[in-house]
DNA sequence: CTGCGTGCAAAGTATTTGCAAACCG
DNA sequence: CGGTTTGCAAATACTTTGCACGCAG
């Protein structure tokens, strides 16, 4: 018995939350998302623009910021700073769930780490600080599996 | 016998840092430098040059984001993607030193938190997804303790 | 149908470049 | 003095806005 997850499923699964966000289901977003699942790593809004408007014409760049920036807002997506300091956004494979993600600095790739420890560090900052800690984000750099050689 | 360290000496610790990676010492990044020790919060370019330009005069814009950018790259200060999702900067107090920093979302003052178990994940990546951990930064977010309430 | 989505054009910002003049050490 | 550093102007790049038309539900 197979344990893989046709790609189908995971843009359904996808599909589901923006619709129950009140979304509609247009093909230019359909498209966005097939191409993070397909891509698996980290693309700013250029490169989303750049690789779709070959496949789906017409296509506006606003359209591309527009998309991403709901995306984004509903976790679908998350905002991620790429090494040339632009705003870049990676899939997030696990929107209710919490976790974080390990990219490759070399092939941009995105793979996801559920194991976080954050709540000694959040109960470190109550304590010293005496601030509230009330989102946290890991970025992870490195060279993946593949690029390490 | 006071524990306090003097913005002098805060100040002359970057500046050795500085110097020691071949850097001259101009009245414009020893500004920025203060700057940062001063407002103690993340700060995007354009607030830098807004708020020095007043007292340093002539000051570029172009000036600003090669002193970011140079500071950035010796560790003096670190990039963060602010709320506007714009790059900023974050003073690094401990440029040697690991550690994390711990950003208000009202205020962007900027604590910073010692702590920090990252060997678990560090592993954890090396031995589920087979890759090698280079950098990791942790971006915390929430209410310091003047704006809790 | 109805209102959300999108294209387009154009404005608004942010960032980078190139070179000559100024300055640190 | 010499090589850095900076100002300036202008080019580039990125992002947002407004509005009319088009399409999903």
């Amino acid at each position: 018995m197979l344990e893989l997850t046709p790609m189908a499923n995971i843009l359904d699964a996808y599909l589901s939350i923006l619709r129950s966000q009140g979304f509609k289901l247009t093909p230019k977003r359909r498209s966005v998302i097939e191409l993070f699942i397909k891509e698996k790593r980290i693309l700013a809004p250029q490169d989303v623009h750049q690789m779709l408007k070959a496949v789906i014409t017409p296509l506006g760049i606003p359209t591309i910021y527009r998309i991403l920036e709901e995306l984004s807002s509903i976790g679908i997506l998350v905002p991620v700073l790429s090494d040339n300091r632009l705003l870049s956004y990676a899939l997030c494979g696990k929107p209710k769930v919490h976790h974080h993600h390990f990219v490759c600095r070399k092939c941009h790739n995105v793979d996801e780490v559920d194991y976080c420890n954050f709540d000694a560090i959040s109960k470190l900052i109550a304590k010293k600080l005496g601030g509230v800690v009330e989102r946290h984000s890991l970025n992870i750099e490195g060279l993946c599996i593949r690029c390490k050689e």
